[in-house]
This record gives structure tokens, C-alpha cells and sequence, in this order.
DNA sequence: ATGTCTGGTCCCACCAGA
């Protein structure tokens, strides 16, 4: 089963790459981030031309989440708990071919110090708190998606010049570590624990020209899951297509049991 | 500080967010 996250950066202006890529990547699974599109404005009939089944969380100009599989969806949450009144589209549960697959788009979170940074800590506290209740399951979890973390300096291309960012921050590390530290596996560390691998270059000073990039897309795995991953790794090229993302997909590969 | 993109509003050029 290859399972696979892509912050597609706004789904109507990407839909061509977006296509292109499942086509030829053909994951079982896809989680899509950043949709920046209203909840009538998804792209159903094009994906499911492709022989996807898809449900999303749209919002208006931002966020936006969705899941798309090739096996039949079994909607689980929408929306992260913990917090009635936040109504960003950020996340979504689904029970997927004996898989419980969770998409989040975590808050960005800059300028920090500041309301946005403060944002992001406290939803990274509701993720944290929900990740408990998952791992431990009797099922097979992943949490995949934009999380917008640099785990550890290997993450970032200068990590001297992102320390006062708040996808580097102490204390944005120090939540991602939380996190791990109630036993998740970060599939693409695990996989490759030595080497510099990015999933993100943003736009500015060609940034993908000179690889000056950061790994901030994961896949944590749960117990159940973790000894079942064979592969994964990032489809780079698909961030030097024509009107692509900022992000790269990232891909994972389970086997069957 | 800068840089590049998208979506949205309000008009034909800006702004916010990333």
C-alpha cells in the first residue's frame, strides 16, 4: 500500500501538476493540503476520473485538506478536537483498507513571537493530546501531512538562519519531539537517518535551483504500523514542473500485514 | 529586508498569507 502527502499550494491553479503526479506516481492513498479552496470548488469529477474516491475539508482562500484513495473512505473526525471554536480546515481521520489515516495541515505559525506562533503551539498541544488517544489503538495509524517542522538541523538547509522561524523554533522542535516521544516513527528519518532530505523550497531566490530547501511534510506510524514500512522518499522532480507547488510529494510504501 | 506565488476584493491594482 503506498500512502503519499502533497501540500498542493491551491488545488485549481495546480490541478495539471496534481493530475500529472497521480498518474504517475499512482499512490493508493493521497492526503492533499493547502486545497485554498471553498468546499464546492473541489475537483471531484477529475479525480475520480483518475479512480479516486475523495473526501476534503475546503475553506475559503486557505487551508484545506483532503484525502484521496483508491480503497473505499471511511470518514473518522473532521476538524483536530480540543477546540470548538477553531474553524480551520486543517485536518481529517479516515479508516482506509485496515489503515487509520489522519491528514493535518499544521499551522505555519509566523510571524513569531506573536497571535500566529501562539496559534500553532496550541494546535500542535490538541495534536499532541489527539496522537495520544491514537497511538494507542489496536489499529494501524499514520499521521502524514504539513507539519511545518524542521525536526533537527539535518532538516534545513542553514539552520542558523531559521532559529528565530517558527517552523524552527525551540519550542516548535521541542512539540515535534513531544510528539515522537509517545513512540512514533518519522517513516522518512527512519528510512534514510543519515541523509539530507527536503520536501519544501519556497519560491523566493530559486530556492529549488540551489537545493536550498527544508523536510517539513511527515509520516509518524504508530506501534502497529511502523514494522511494516518497506519504503518511501520524495518525487523532487515534481517540484520543477511548470506552475508546480512549493512542496515536493512524499511518499511511503506498507506491506499488506 | 528581500524574494515569488495564489486567491480575494475591488475595480483594472492592490493586499494577506505562506
Amino acid at each position: 500500500m503506498k500512502i503519499a502527502t502533497y501540500n498542493v499550494n491551491g488545488i485549481s491553479a495546480r490541478l495539471p501538476v496534481l493530475l500529472r503526479w497521480l498518474e504517475e506516481s499512482a499512490p493508493d492513498v493521497a492526503c492533499l493540503q493547502e486545497l485554498k479552496a471553498p468546499q464546492e470548488r473541489f475537483p471531484l469529477e477529475a479525480i475520480e476520473a483518475l479512480g479516486y474516491k475523495a473526501i476534503w475539508h475546503g475553506q475559503k482562500s486557505w487551508n484545506g485538506v483532503a484525502i484521496l484513495s483508491k480503497y473505499e473512505i471511511e470518514e473518522v473526525t473532521r476538524g483536530l478536537p480540543g477546540d470548538e471554536e477553531d474553524l480551520q480546515s486543517r485536518y481529517l481521520e479516515a479508516m482506509i483498507n485496515g489503515v487509520l489515516i489522519c491528514c493535518l495541515y499544521l499551522p505555519n505559525g509566523n510571524p513569531a513571537p506573536g497571535p500566529k506562533f501562539d496559534y500553532k503551539l496550541g494546535w500542535f498541544a490538541r495534536l499532541i493530546s489527539q496522537a495520544k488517544t491514537l497511538y494507542d489503538k489496536e489499529v494501524p495509524v499514520v499521521i502524514t501531512g504539513d507539519y511545518n517542522v524542521m525536526p533537527t538541523e539535518l532538516d534545513v538547509y542553514k539552520p542558523e538562519r531559521w532559529v528565530d522561524d517558527a517552523l524552527f523554533r525551540p519550542e516548535t522542535r521541542a512539540a515535534f519531539h513531544e510528539l515522537l516521544a509517545q513512540g512514533w516513527t518519522d517513516a522518512i528519518r527512519k528510512l534514510y537517518p543519515d541523509q539530507v532530505i527536503y520536501t519544501f523550497w519556497d519560491y523566493f531566490r530559486n530556492a529549488y535551483g540551489r537545493d536550498a530547501g527544508l523536510r517539513i511534510d511527515h509520516f509518524l506510524l504508530n506501534g502497529r504500523l511502523a514494522p511494516r514500512l518497506i519504503n518511501g522518499g520524495v518525487d523532487k522532480h515534481v517540484r520543477g514542473w511548470e506552475k508546480t507547488s512549493d512542496h515536493a510529494p512524499v511518499w511511503i510504501e506498507i506491506s499488506k500485514d
